[in-house]
RNA sequence: GUCCCGUUCGUCUAGAGGCCCAGGACAGCGCCCUCUCACGGCGCUAACAGGGGUUCGAAUCCCCUACGGGACGCCA
């Protein structure tokens, strides 16, 4: 049997972490086994969905690279198919009209809660004639669950979990409006959708006994569950809006890239061995569940901001030079001709190498595309001291005969040092100070050449006099 | 309150009775490399929640306690 899963946000609010890890979960165990991986938006509560939720999901999703295989269902269009099997389950015998009140249920709850017993629904109506349903009251439908033995579900992550069927009571499945509860519509769907494994977090656990009576009732097979443990927040608390439970597309615009994202999420609840960096390739060879752990984690900036490092430095130079040229749009000061793009992609060797994030490479690489006089920083200013000033014009005329490859501009500067009995450094930094008017940047020699003669000599001059 | 799940260095994890006086990664701290900053290399600090069992032997199995999380809705 051809393996589907399927991710299935609510689009009530954003897609984070914890959402973007259940679908790369799902993706991941699809891919390994050659199946199908498919996306299920859960819109029934019409209140709180919204499109913008929708896109914002749809657009993280496909900057993952976890786009599903087929278009997505939308919950909310099988409304009559889920009534459907709701009167069905009337029809067999394995689900009742129930019409008590709003009232009468609160009452019931606050009743339990006093006598210190779980709040549960009694059962009232699980055995009454219908002769004696109330005139001009819209009934709910209920699930008539079993109320000897136990339900037992195996997960393919938690193991064998069992309960009572003591401590479920009898759940609506449709409202007394006809349309379904949550409960009721995920197995529906999932049913219909040919699902063989769902793979969500661990806050379904306990639901799934519920789902998996309901799956019964109708003589469906069960799809295997896998419920793997929540992302918590740097913290330690449960991810919420508060708690940096940002859209993943915030990662975007903080320079991280979705294969470190995704690098990390990996690594977030599931080991394999001592690997850390993981390519989709080897994480879809490599994915299984039984390398899920059972514990929530949190949430580590610095490890994810590592392992973008190490993505960025694998990265292809064009791919990240037109980020750059992105970045830097609308930055004051900056010029984003050819040349300076030419500039951006000949140093970005050296860039990336020094670079954790877009952000930083964006910023590391914008002396490139500013004009002359360049803006100094604190301690460029410090470096470019008055004899500095004098070593570089010295310099100037030095580096108008030189063949500006990195090698020879190294050689050159290597002698030139050492004729004025300076060491490197000596020259080296005042010249990153005047090309860059920093004190950081890549090697002086590519830089050099990066920049090219006449744009060199020119930030020489403008702080040499 | 009831039920379910969990607990190995600060964090993510390896570990499925002897290979573990617990390994890797990130972070931190040193040293090296070096034209700056990074990268890289080397090294250091640092954990089996607590208590009982079982066993020749337990991080690994069982029980209890503590702590954490989740679920108990005509929300999803």
């Amino acid at each position: 049997m051809t393996v589907r899963t399927r991710f299935a946000p609510s689009p009530t609010g954003l897609l984070h972490v914890g959402g973007a890890r259940t679908a790369l979960f799902n993706y991941l165990f699809s891919r390994h086994h050659n199946g199908a991986y498919l996306l299920r938006i859960e819109d029934t509560d019409r209140e709180r969905s919204t499109q913008a939720a929708v896109d914002v999901i749809l657009q993280g999703l496909a900057w993952l690279g976890l786009s599903a295989d087929e278009a997505p269902v939308f919950q909310s269009t099988r409304a009559a198919r889920h009534a459907e099997v709701a009167a069905e389950l009337v029809a067999r015998g394995h689900a009742y009209r129930c019409y008590t009140s709003a009232d009468e249920l609160r009452e019931m709850r606050e009743r339990a809660t006093a006598e210190g017993r779980p709040p549960r629904y009694d059962g009232r109506w699980r055995d009454r004639d219908a002769a004696d349903a109330p005139a001009g009251v819209a009934p709910v439908i209920r699930l008539r669950a079993p109320r000897v033995g136990e339900t037992v579900v195996d997960d393919l992550v938690q193991g064998e979990v069992r309960v009572s069927n003591l401590e479920l009571d009898d759940m609506i499945i449709l409202r007394s409006d006809g349309s379904p509860t949550y409960l009721h519509a995920v197995v529906v769907d999932d049913h219909d959708m040919a699902i063989t494994h769902v793979i969500r977090g661990d806050d379904h656990l306990t639901n799934t006994f519920r789902q998996a009576q309901i799956y019964d009732a109708m003589g469906w097979v069960r799809p295997r569950f896998a419920h793997i443990p929540l992302i918590h927040g740097a913290d330690g608390a449960k991810l919420s809006k508060r708690h940096g439970a940002v859209s993943v597309l915030e990662f975007e615009r903080e320079g991280f890239l979705p294969e470190a994202l995704c690098n990390y999420l990996l690594r977030l609840g599931w080991g394999h061995g001592d690997a850390e960096v993981l390519s989709r390739e080897e994480a879809v060879a490599l994915f299984n569940l039984d390398g899920v752990g059972r514990a929530a984690s949190r949430m580590d900036y610095a490890k994810l901001t590592h392992l973008n490092g190490v993505w960025l430095r694998q990265a292809d130079d064009a791919r990240l030079t037109a980020e750059v040229m992105r970045r830097l749009a609308g930055q004051p000061g900056v010029v984003l001709d050819a040349v300076a793009e030419a500039r951006v992609l000949a140093l970005m060797p050296g860039l990336k190498e020094r670079a954790k994030t877009l952000v930083e490479l964006a910023g590391s690489a914008a002396f490139l595309a500013r004009g002359v006089p360049l803006a100094l920083d604190e301690k460029a200013r410090a470096v470019l001291t008055a004899e500095a000033r004098g070593l570089l014009g010295g310099l100037a005329s030095r580096l108008g005969e030189t063949d500006f490859s990195a090698a020879s501009l190294d050689a050159a500067l290597r002698a030139y040092a050492e004729e004025s009995g300076r060491k490197l450094g000596q020259v080296a930094q005042p010249l990153r100070a005047a090309l860059t008017g920093s004190t950081m940047s890549p090697g002086i020699d590519a830089t050099l050449a990066a920049l090219g003669r006449d744009e060199a000599l020119a930030r020489i001059a403008a702080v040499s006099g």
